[in-house]
DNA sequence: CGCGCTATTGACAGGTCTCAATCCTGGTGG
DNA sequence: CCACCAGGATTGAGACCTGTCAATAGCGCG
């Protein structure tokens, strides 16, 4: 059972950024976004209507139950959705990425709790101009539709690591699975030698997997004394063999084959 | 690890059923199927062209990595959706009762392997005209992804069930989501002292929870000495007070809000 | 009756959690 | 400048839960 920590909650409470106007054209998520099929028309329509909201990390962007007037787009940063049991023990469900959508239009609340893991910058709709702009285009209903099928498929992977892998099995895939997105943000393919980033703390990634943190630091400490992974500070990681990881995550080892 | 049984692969090679014909205004799923927001000429025209298939228990409807040339929604019978890892560890990652869509637009293969668990019958449509009429018809994508993010509410609570419930919490869990499910049904309010049947064997239980058949079986013996539940038969559970069932499933008290 | 399959139960091993101490790092204030 | 502190991370010891391996029971069916 983990408690809030001060500055959290300080976070909680501080003024929330409203900032205006960037221009649509020269966004970093607009080929990937749920506007991306958008045409021009549908697109100056939405950037009148839009609006910027920042998070600092840790900072909470909407608590579970609660009223949420408005879905967004993540345009830089980081962010989670959690689900919590009476007794504190809590589980990830989401982990929301530059170009990934929060929210679900026609649903008044929130059904879980959005927290910024890093600096968070969300590009924001009022719900019901939104809720009627899906009705009138189709090329954003169509790409939400994708979406969110991206999502379920993720979240059916998750599943089979939740329910059936073990804690090195866990560690390993969630490595492999941050350095592959890290490459194909960089447009290449994922193998060799790779260094990356870890987006979470230790107490984020055991909330992502299912384990203690304890757990989580021990098999990592495990994947470093097996020369597996090298740490670099406290986030960072260099993987002298992407493949040899992959052999540890416990997956097919030829799981592309996914369209 | 688990090894196919003589009786599935006998199945697996048994012939298919194509029944043709029955009338969509009759369909016991007409109006929750993703069909359910059609006017009368677009379901004339589903009607033209969808076909029965029908599977019997054990049976495999597609296994993951083929082709799969249709889309279904489940007209009656239960099926479920299985991920599996090198060793033959497997988890379950979707239930299919009636209403429910098998099949990803778009896609040419099957993402999941999918086996019928009880007598399954298919409103099936081949994948390229689906794909046409999804441009077409706002109505067919519109009910598609609100299923869809149905969907994935039901994955994050499945989520959080695999990562944090104890065993005895999963087994409680899934009991009073049958319980729920057999209610809504009848359109009454779970509650009181009820009668259900488990859809699924001890194994694709532990398939669903995450556990072994071992822990499934031990728990449900331990709710039942606990006087949680009786037994009627291998299937037949009587809950003598549904409440106390809940309490068991480390669940919120009022898990109701979301819309 | 024997066979195949599902389910139950037991004994034991092992993996993960719990509780606790310690370390490390960056930031703050004297 | 340095001591101190807070929070994150690591590591250890022991307990407990769940998995593994194995034997047995119940049931339907040929």
């Amino acid at each position: 059972m983990r408690t809030r920590t001060l500055t959290q909650i300080k976070q909680d409470i501080a003024p929330i950024d409203v900032i205006g106007g960037a221009r649509c054209d020269e966004c970093p998520i607009r080929y990937r976004a749920v506007c991306a099929h958008c045409n021009a028309d549908e697109l100056s329509y939405l950037e009148s209507i839009k609006f910027y909201r920042s998070f600092e990390p840790g900072q909470a962007i909407v608590w579970a139950g609660d009223r949420m007037d408005f879905v967004a787009s993540v345009v830089t940063g980081v962010a989670n959705l959690t689900q919590t049991l009476e007794d504190g023990r809590t589980q990830m469900v989401g982990l929301l990425l530059p170009s990934d959508f929060l929210g679900r239009p026609g649903r008044e609340r929130a059904a879980y709790t959005a927290v910024a893991t890093s600096r968070v910058v969300l590009c924001c709709f009022r719900r019901k101009p939104f809720d009627d702009m899906m009705r009138e285009m189709p090329q954003l209903s169509h790409r939400l539709l994708e979406m969110t099928l991206d999502e379920l498929d993720a979240a059916r992977e998750w599943m089979l690591l939740l329910g059936r892998k073990t804690a090195r099995e866990k560690i390993a895939s969630f490595i492999t699975i941050i350095a592959r997105r890290e490459a194909a943000l960089l447009k290449r393919l994922p193998g060799g030698r790779m260094q990356i980033e870890l987006p979470l703390t230790r107490e984020a990634m055991a909330d992502y997997l299912g384990l203690t943190l304890e757990t989580v630091s021990r098999q990592i400490s495990a994947l470093k004394r097996d020369g597996l992974i090298q740490l670099q500070g406290k986030r960072g990681v260099l993987l002298p063999d992407f493949a040899r990881l992959v052999d540890e995550s416990g997956d097919d080892a030829d799981g592309g084959w996914i369209s």
